[in-house]
Formats: C-alpha cells, sequence, structure tokens
DNA sequence: AACAAACCCTGTCATTTGACATAGCCGTGC
DNA sequence: GCACGGCTATGTCAAATGACAGGGTTTGTT
C-alpha cells in the first residue's frame, strides 16, 4: 500500500493512484472476460493487447484520476468499480457529466488531443488497466478491430450524452431524475454491478443535483416525491426501481436493447 | 432538377435529397480543400478516398437528411452549408442537439449500429459527399489514417456534447445563448460561412428555444436583453457578436483553440 | 385585394426551481 | 462524552422560467 511508486509511474499529477501489477501478464485473467454485457475478443487479439498493457492501476472513492487541463500519461479502461466525468467552470460551479462502468474507455480526448477537457474521479474503490497515451495509436492502428471498436464506444457515449442532453433539455426535475437512475440500473445490470436489479453504489444528493443541473435542496424534495410515488427509491448507497417498464414510461424513454459492448 | 433519382438512390425515407453528381469524379475540386479550418490530407489519401465516394447530394432547408430510427443507406461529409441533429420524444417534445457545419461527418452513429438515435435535417441549401454505409469500415479500416481522423472527429464532437451539457445544467437562459452563439459564430469562423465575424444563418427563435431548453417565449425576451447589453445581436437570419472575449467572459467560457479538423 | 402561414413581440399570471437558514442523523476521531 | 464533518431533511421566501392569450409584421398564394 505504500504510494512511493507515484512519481515512478508519472501519476503523481492526479491522486493515489497506484501500480498494484505491472505489465502484460495474466490477461487471461482479466475481470471483464466474464461480464456477459461485453464483447469478448478472440484469444490472440486479447493477448496481442496484453502485450501494450503497462498494468493494473487501482484508485479509491474520490480520487481524481484525470485532473481537466492536464496532459495524463496513461489511458485506461476500467477493470472493476465506476467512476465519473466532470467538468468545472471557473467561478466554481461543476457539471458531471457522465458516469462510467467497467469496460468503459478512460481518455479518448486526451488520446486524440493530448489535453483532457474534464476530470474523472472514481465512485468506488476501481480497478483500471492502463495503456501508454503516445503508444495508444500504435495499437489501434495496427489492429483494424480495435480501431472499429474504439469507433464503436466512442459514438456510444456520443449517444448517452445525446440523451443526457434531452434530460437536461426537455425533462423536469423528476423525469431527469428517473432517467438517470434508469440508465445507471440498466449498465449496472450490463456490467454484473447490479445483480437483484438494485444498484448498491453511493452516489450523494449533491452529485446527483450536479449531474442534473438542479439545486441540491430540489434535487432532495425531488427524491422525496419519487420515493413516495414509488418509482424510484434511491438513498444514499443504492438506487432501486421497483417497475423499470413505469420508469421507463414516466421519464418518457425507450427501452435500450443494450447491444453488448466491446471494450480494449 | 428531376427527383425520379431518389428510388434509386434509397434515399426516399428522407425528403428530397438527390444526387447532383455521381462516383469518386473530381475529388480534386472538393470545396474543402481551401477551408483554413480543415486539416487537408495529402493528395494520395484524398484520391483514395474518391475511390469510395458515391457522389454528391443535395438538400434544402428543412429537408431530413436522416430520419430517427431509420437505417440510412449513405453516410454524408458535410461539403457546403448547415445542418442540425434532432431527437424527438413520443410526446412531441423535440431537442435540438447540435448543429454541423462543412467538413463534419453525418452518420457515425448509424455506421456503427445501423440505425439513427436521431433525425438530421437541413438548415440552408447543403451538398454532402456521400459514403455507402455498408462500405464504409473497409474505407476506415484499410487506411488507419482515416481511423485515427473518424475517431477524432468522434471525441471532439463528445467534447462538444459536453460543452452543450454544462451549458444546460448549469448557465441560465442568457448564459446559454451566448454560449451557443459563441460557439456557432466560431463554426462560422473557421469554416469560412461567418468572414466578417458575422453568421449569416436562419435559426428561427422556436430552434434556438429547443437547442436549449426554453421557451419560446423565455427565449424571445432573453434574446431581447442579450441585444440591449450589446452582447449578441440574434436576428432570424443572422448572429453578430460585438465583442467576442466580452461574450466569452459573461458566459464563462474558455476559448477554444480551435485545432484544425480532419474530414474524411 | 384577401388570405394564410410563419415568425416575432408583449402582457399577465402560474409553476418550477433556487436561495438561505436551520435542524437532525450518523460516522470518526480525540 | 464531545466536537466535527458530511449528508439528508424542512420551512420560508425569491427568482427564473413556463403557459396562455393576443397582436403585429412579412412573405407568399390565390
Amino acid at each position: 500500500m505504500a504510494r512511493d511508486d507515484e512519481s515512478a509511474t508519472g501519476l503523481g499529477q492526479a491522486d493515489a493512484g497506484h501500480f498494484i501489477r505491472n505489465g502484460g501478464e495474466r490477461c487471461g485473467e482479466c475481470p471483464l472476460a466474464d461480464c456477459r454485457g461485453l464483447h469478448q475478443h478472440k484469444p490472440e487479439i486479447r493477448d496481442w493487447i496484453g502485450t501494450f498493457r503497462k498494468g493494473e492501476v487501482r484508485y479509491e472513492r474520490g480520487d481524481q484520476v484525470f485532473v481537466q487541463g492536464t496532459r495524463p500519461p496513461y489511458l485506461f479502461t476500467v477493470l472493476s468499480g465506476v467512476l465519473m466525468r466532470t467538468r468545472l467552470l471557473e467561478d466554481g460551479r461543476r457539471q458531471i457529466i457522465n458516469f462510467m462502468f467497467p469496460g468503459d474507455f478512460i481518455g479518448l480526448q486526451a488520446a486524440v488531443d493530448g489535453e483532457m477537457g474534464h476530470s474523472v474521479e472514481a465512485l468506488t474503490s476501481v480497478t483500471l488497466c492502463a495503456f501508454s497515451r503516445t503508444q495508444f495509436f500504435d495499437l489501434v492502428i495496427q489492429q483494424p478491430r480495435l480501431s472499429f471498436d474504439l469507433t464503436w464506444l466512442a459514438a456510444h457515449e456520443e449517444a448517452a450524452l445525446e440523451e443526457h442532453i434531452v434530460s437536461l433539455g426537455q425533462r423536469n426535475a423528476r423525469e431527469r431524475m428517473v432517467a438517470l437512475a434508469v440508465f445507471l440500473v440498466q449498465r449496472g445490470l450490463d456490467t454484473g454491478l447490479a445483480p437483484e436489479g438494485i444498484l448498491q453504489l453511493t452516489v450523494t444528493q449533491g452529485q446527483i443535483a450536479d449531474m442534473l443541473g438542479l439545486s441540491l435542496v430540489h434535487t432532495n424534495r425531488s427524491l422525496q416525491a419519487l420515493r413516495r410515488l414509488g418509482l424510484v427509491d434511491w438513498t444514499l448507497t443504492s438506487i432501486r426501481i421497483p417497475n423499470l417498464g413505469e420508469a421507463r414510461r414516466f421519464a418518457n424513454l425507450d427501452d435500450g436493447p443494450s447491444t453488448p459492448r466491446p471494450y480494449i
């Protein structure tokens, strides 16, 4: 648990992340291999990816994995845990852009631009699979299949942001909350984090407010209203949706068929 | 100008688009070649792209290029004009997701998924460069450089949506409008559509309202307030920002360095 | 000339959401 | 035990935004 390896990993600019494993060994034991929501690589591609990976990194809840405006040395695939992307305005306002689940790729903007336009913070303990930013496009360009997968992930992240824009632009406070809860529970189901349909995830009301563009107080009242209505029961540590279909109808959501996602 | 070629092009599901030129000839005269905001391909790559293109299509203001929920046969690069992406909810509410300018690629989601999650509508007369959807990934996979460019475009579109999410979540009505105006004028400058810093583009107040998640009436009043303040003069047919720096400060925007964009 | 459509503007009032202040709960550390 | 910090809850009032209704201008059509 010593952190003296931080400077060596170049992760010093962010909080507290440290390598728990080095190099490409053990890609055969990738924890994502038994995630049913993910499309699995053929063994030869998986092993080939392994030659590029730099190891596994661990962060704890509250740690900043990326800091807005910096140039991270590593890009990551989420192996376990949940994170969020946030953007800060100069005057202190904060907007949470999206949440990230196992299989998601972190740092595409940095891969392309060098610099991050947002921060990434761990919401739980997380383990990440690290790739070198400078080597990353060698990896992608040498394997067209991975290039496709990366584009797939980017297009789907774009679709998720679109949905979020629709929420912020067209839905009122309660509808937004239901939409967000459904999104999170669905992703939890797809990634095995919500086994009983209940997502165990610690999200404060302040974070919900910053995601949905609402004040903390109004978020609190709306959450209570949804609890009374029996639509969503969202506490500090878990999200429960008694009737997913009803919740979807309430928020005017179409049921995402949730095709299996690729990962790198 | 006859439209009897529509069924032959398979564009019948959308409005009124029709081919004005076929095949890959004349890529050497691409109208994007002298757009200073774009990164130009080397001639051999440009010619190679030409072998894949199916021709040029033209649409008029108000035409639907893609319809939400359908599987378009073509994907496009914008050669001239401006379009918008919109999403409809079942109950009729509409959210405008983003605007598209020359050089932008239309249909990435369709390329990856087959089906469109949003519609695309022309805001001016537009000409588009058409590629076959089914051939598209051959194109991208055979040229790693294009694969990189596509990922670049996807990552930057994602960044633009992030900025829009920040607007909707954190900014009030006036700040949102200023942010949108600055974004549009900046893109106009980059693509040569706003030569004097004034973007000639017909956007109704109803469209602004649907982009910013505001009511039509409130949009009207806020626009007038901004006009009185001398921050943004936005009429039906043009957007003028007397002082770009001041406008940026007002809306808490950081000045985008606007790196040259690639296109395909 | 008459009409309709699309757009912009204004007035009045209702609803949603935010601001501020305060209190309670529950861990943690001393 | 006590103080503290982080989080959730409530009350009251204010500000932002939306709803509805109506009028005006321009443009195109018959």
